[in-house]
DNA sequence: AAATGATGTGATATTTTCTTACATGAATGA
DNA sequence: TCATTCATGTAAGAAAATATCACATCATTT
């Protein structure tokens, strides 16, 4: 469904329809813009435009916020989102090829050794 | 799926999003309005507010002119799309019963007869 | 009590959209 | 060929939507 996510990520709706759409004011919507939780494009005019996927979190925002979370801790929870999502695109870009395993397995060997020299061992060799 | 049709006919696009989804000028998506070829909504300040089947068709609007169709005949053919799915709702909305059938029946007996007197058979006794 | 966080409100500028009217160029029929 | 009609362009002026910025407010935290 590539299809799908490129029209829900489509920034087609001014602020007045997202408003609308989200139950929430204009000034709400653009501190949290401000507080870096959304970041809606802008229109050849200067203009807010939102996509589908912005509406969405700005319900979930609204949702943490009514859990009591507030600004900083919504913040995080996108952060860790972001690496987790990061994380899993560098999995899927390149599986290790055996010979990164054999290399893996060659250092880790080398580790137990105790034989590394430029930093010393990874880990307390007592 | 009633939800994908209730998002996809929700009015939440303005008139400049729609020019650029279309590749249409305010001018021709105004004058096929008052063609009567499609009906966004308005808002409470009276701005024209577009759902995602307005787009759609149109899109297809757009075909048909390029096809060489005018406007006199896409309206023909709109009209024609609509008594059909008029019709298909009718069939859908109320299966006859079996006391519709012997309803009918009997009329149809009575007017076999031709005693029926008010305005006489519906086809020709000869 | 002072500071902070989230939101409301007001002022003013800019952009978008509305309606209305007139212009235009291609196709059509007399 | 000339006048019409059709689909669209364009301009003017008004109204609505949105932008930014500043200050106000009210609850919570320190």
């Amino acid at each position: 469904m590539k299809e799908k996510e490129l029209r829900r990520s489509l920034a087609v709706l001014p602020i007045g329809t997202v408003m609308k759409l989200a139950n929430l004011t204009a000034r709400q919507i653009r501190y949290y813009e401000e507080q870096d939780l959304i970041h809606p494009e802008r229109n050849a005019g200067n203009r807010r435009m939102f996509s589908l996927n912005d509406v969405d979190r700005l319900l979930e925002i609204k949702d943490y916020l009514a859990d009591g979370i507030n600004m900083a801790g919504i913040k995080e929870i996108y952060a860790m989102q972001k690496q987790k999502a990061q994380q899993k695109e560098a999995d899927l870009a390149r599986p290790l090829t055996d010979n990164d395993v054999r290399r893996i397995l060659h250092d880790e060997f080398l580790n137990i050794g105790g034989l590394k020299a430029k930093d010393g061992p990874e880990y307390p060799t007592h």
